[in-house]
DNA sequence: ACACCTGCTGTAAACGTTTACGGTGTTTGG
DNA sequence: CCAAACACCGTAAACGTTTACAGCAGGTGT
């Protein structure tokens, strides 16, 4: 692990100034016989270029952070699996940051912005405070928000339309004859528990079925949590026919608790829940889930960045991506494989997985 | 986004030397007059120290490089999942790569230390050439591998079981009176393939069972390719009763075929998986699998390369991970999921969710 | 009163690049 | 044959830190 070469002993060793190293190493027009001999000293030292000098000089990194609440989430790793490849083409590392959901460690990887060991981030906060939107004002390189942020907030914004999702899901479950539907909510403190308790109320309202809160229990967004929160809501309310699950851990809970109460699922409790990741599809029986686009979301949040990160001073943008019901056999009992799909192979199937 | 504030900048407002505001600002013995100016001057400012330029000139980055061979497999995500905390714990921060199994990728992630932007690298090469051990060899930064590695390459080796692991999977399907014991691999190429095509065949024979060319299939690590496989198995070898799938996403499409063709799981045809993700918990049936201790070689390769960036010449060292059989429904036929259990909130469980 | 130490601070060099600028040596045109 | 234009190259400064070293003021011991 001895010290590696720099420009400098390249210079010596081709006999020329390290500015021309420099001009060689980076292709600007030299004569053919300086490049001859550049190149030749670069090969036989084995030189790589220190990454770290040249950002200090070109004010230039080359890396982009993401930032995620949990690193745990299957829903943040859709988005991850989608960020990474876009990133990697432009050339763009990826430095990862998880928050734990806690709002102080969200504002110190927004406060290490300053630090300018990137040149962009993502970030996916669970609430949004004031200090979050002081700091985002403030920032000293470019943010793309996934999740909301209010209007005029100088970044990038890609949203979820989880007021339609939620709407997609009772009314699925309303046109499947469920007139009891509770919902199971993570905390009503975040950005996404607020949003799925007030679509879930609306949607209600607009099928003309009652409020009832007896109906909602509130965890948070953890499969065991979720498990506690049904087995109260069962206890409290044995009528229920269906339940609206704010996401995909929650609603496995909930299977987990139906099934040990010896309700079956869909014929007694219909189950929705929400992200649908790749547990959803798994599961037994499988889920029908509200997608909320992770994957695009991603993706977008990626290339708004990239974008950003090209041409500096453009308008901020908002991007939102429609939901869309991924329907199982948790709502009805219908098994969602054919042996026509599951024997092909289809672009869409070899993106579900990977290697091992 | 304008120019931030230097320590030049502080210094001239607090009236001393850029020395002094560094000393003050590393803790370094000064004044308390002076310490009091600086913190002052810093804090109207606003000054975030550029951690680049500190890079350039302390020479340790404070990054840690994770290449995994892609980041859609749920078993590379159980590793960062386990990485990440530790390294976060200890200050670093976490560079991602995602080498897509191409061994040329690989190459280029070694070759990229030498660009000096990460303190140490972490890596799950699926293959390993000559090419990739002479890197190894050469390489700038201290490097944890995991996965096999021969003896006496100078790094630091994260080690799954996987013959003991197969060995296992074999044995309980041997014991549940199994006897037609077919095994759905990835590419022999790969070491995990090659190690687990060669346990399987072992582990037949400890049984006294014959090792049948027809019971093997090869495919892909993925899902539809797994699925792709064991329709050929299937028709070929209809008396089939149990299928030992090199990882889980494997085993799932072998779930999905099986159901397809009307066999049950596990009556007909038992089921085991590799990896134990988190996709086996959640599957319908739910899935026995082989866990090789994804998380502890996660935690193990981040330890050993923190422990190695403190003590920089120390031995390499093997840590060895046991294999755990994981039993569930697709080969016991037994739910595994008590209502005792669902109900209550455990340490465990909540580890196995996050937020969203 | 002098040498000496102690505690603090400033000057300057260094980390490894990129790049503006000016200085060569050669070519071109009159 | 000389001036201007040109192609190429080297010198040096800069990016924002850390840190070795020297200097300076004040106090201590003789």
């Amino acid at each position: 692990m001895a010290d590696g070469p720099t420009i400098t002993t390249i210079a010596e060793r081709a006999g020329v100034s390290i500015a021309s190293v420099s001009r060689v190493l980076n292709g600007l027009p030299t004569r053919q016989e300086t490049v001859r001999k550049v190149m030749a000293a670069a090969d036989e030292l084995g030189y790589v270029r220190n990454a770290v000098a040249r950002s200090l000089k070109s004010r230039r990194t080359h890396q982009v952070a993401f930032a995620m609440a949990d690193v745990g989430n299957p829903a943040y790793l859709a988005m991850l699996r989608q960020i990474q490849p876009v990133l990697k083409a432009a050339g763009y590392r990826l430095v990862l940051h998880s928050t734990d959901a806690v709002a102080a460690d969200e504002i110190d990887v927004l406060h290490s912005l300053g630090e300018r060991y990137v040149d962009g981030l993502i970030m996916s906060p669970l609430r949004v405070t004031e200090q979050h939107l002081q700091m985002l004002r403030a920032a000293r390189a470019p943010v793309v928000i996934i999740g909301s942020v209010p209007e005029g907030t100088p970044v990038d914004n890609v949203r979820a339309d989880s007021r339609t999702g939620v709407k997609l899901a009772v009314d699925h479950l309303h046109a499947l004859g469920r007139r009891r539907i509770g919902m199971v909510n993570g905390p009503l403190d975040t950005v996404p528990g607020a949003a799925r308790g007030a679509a879930y109320r609306e949607a209600l309202e607009t099928l003309g079925l009652p409020y009832d809160e007896n109906l909602v229990e509130i965890g948070d967004f953890y499969r065991a949590e979720g498990a506690r929160a049904v087995a109260e809501l069962l206890l409290r309310e044995p009528g229920v026919d269906a339940l609206m699950c704010a996401n995909d851990l929650i609603a496995l809970g909930a299977l987990d608790v139906l099934r040990a109460a010896g309700r079956r699922v869909p014929e007694d409790v219909a189950v929705v829940g929400m992200d649908d990741t790749d547990l959803a599809a798994a599961s037994w029986p499988s889920l029908t889930s509200v997608s909320l686009g992770s994957a695009e979301r991603g993706k977008a949040a990626a290339e708004l960045l990239l974008d950003r990160l090209q041409h500096g001073d453009r308008e901020p943008r908002l991007v939102t991506v429609p939901p869309r019901l991924a329907v199982r056999a948790s709502t009805t009992g219908e098994e969602p494989y054919p042996a026509s799909r599951a024997a092909g192979r289809t672009r869409a199937d070899k993106r579900e997985g990977g290697r091992s």
